[in-house]
DNA sequence: CAGTTGACAGCACGATCGTGCTATTCTCCC
DNA sequence: GGGAGAATAGCACGATCGTGCTGTCAACTG
């Protein structure tokens, strides 16, 4: 059995099945009253695991950043340190966005362009939490640097700003465009960024 | 005066407003309301001059298709075939996320998250204007290789695929990370995707 | 200038939204 | 096993949603 209160279990199951009806329909398209059918409770009685509306959106990129350390940052930093670990970060990532729970993509990506334009404590969590993520990468990146695998004049900021742009692409033209060469053109470029990213051997 | 008539008059100023709206709030955050509102309307007269909020809404992509190929792809097709070509291209979309009368910036990133899981004509709309535009990309690289600018190796899918990431994480970092340094970021990646586009001289 | 067409407002509808309050039922601890 | 407290349901609220119908006033046409 679990160690877990009853309480603790159905909020996490919430926030389970939220997960993933936000990464399809977004933050704002989630409906309580939907969430509380799909869970099989009453509208009220979701309600009273969040205070708002708002606290479960908070509460929901909080369960997704967990995740994400989880499926993508943490085994990524167990691998060696320099470019396989900068490789780790990209395949990880990638899988990611093919995760079963989140039938919609990556839920950061899927809430980004709702959030852009409207300032409130949720924007102010996805932002940090993409920040933090862009300064995961370029660490790593400085560690391939040091390890002398990348050359010395890579800049990590750039470098994680355009590894983080095939990955936008890659949810663009798999979950909109549907286009079936997604994973090799994302690959590829992958390949080429890591290509002239090398010192000089 | 104009020469249209005043339904057509104030059907413009309705997707001029709309499209504006929809820029920061998507197409499912608009209500026929708050434009109607917006606009000096009652919301069954605005609702005439359109069937449906589906229809509204696909004749709000209409209009950003058209203001698109006016704003950005016109002006570039009037450049020099070749390399000078395709940078017009780069150049006016990065000037197109920032256009005035899009204070969301692009219209077709912003509402594409919201529509990549929702079938039916609205998506089926954004997802052929998106490959058309793409089509225009790789059109012009080929004509860039052809002139001998560009290697005669490059693909131009994959072409067309990198220089959409970029702009895809320029309205990202722009739009939601406010980060001060996307603008030299995408242009030096842009840059370095010519550099290596080009056949040695 | 008169008449017809079209643009728009007013109003109402059922549905659904987020959010409270009040019971009732269940869980856990002693 | 019984009592305290948490977990959940029931119900209601005002607001807003998209969408129709009906009337009225303006605009264009002959």
């Amino acid at each position: 059995m679990s160690a877990m209160s009853k309480g603790a279990t159905t909020r996490e199951a919430i926030l389970d099945k939220a997960l993933a009806l936000a990464s399809t329909g977004g933050l704002d398209g989630l409906s309580i009253g939907e969430l509380a059918r799909e869970v099989g409770l009453s509208k009220s009685g979701l309600f009273a695991h969040f205070g708002s509306k708002e606290d479960l959106q908070i509460a929901i990129l909080r369960t997704a950043v967990a995740r994400f350390i989880a499926e993508v940052v943490s085994p990524a930093l167990r691998k060696p340190r320099g470019e396989p670990r900068v490789r780790a970060l990209f395949e990880s990532w990638v899988v990611w966005e093919q995760a079963t729970f989140l039938p919609g993509g990556c839920p950061f990506l899927a809430v980004s362009c709702e959030l852009d334009d409207r300032p409130g404590p949720v924007r102010d969590f996805l932002v940090q939490s993409q920040r933090d993520w862009l300064d995961t990468i370029a660490t790593a990146v400085r560690i391939a640097i040091g390890e002398g695998h990348f050359a010395k004049d890579v800049d990590p900021e750039q470098f994680a700003y355009e590894l983080y742009s095939l990955i936008l692409a890659y949810h663009q033209f798999r979950r909109l465009l549907r286009d079936p060469r997604t994973d090799e053109r994302c690959r590829l470029a992958f390949e080429q960024l890591l290509e002239r990213s090398r010192s000089v051997a």
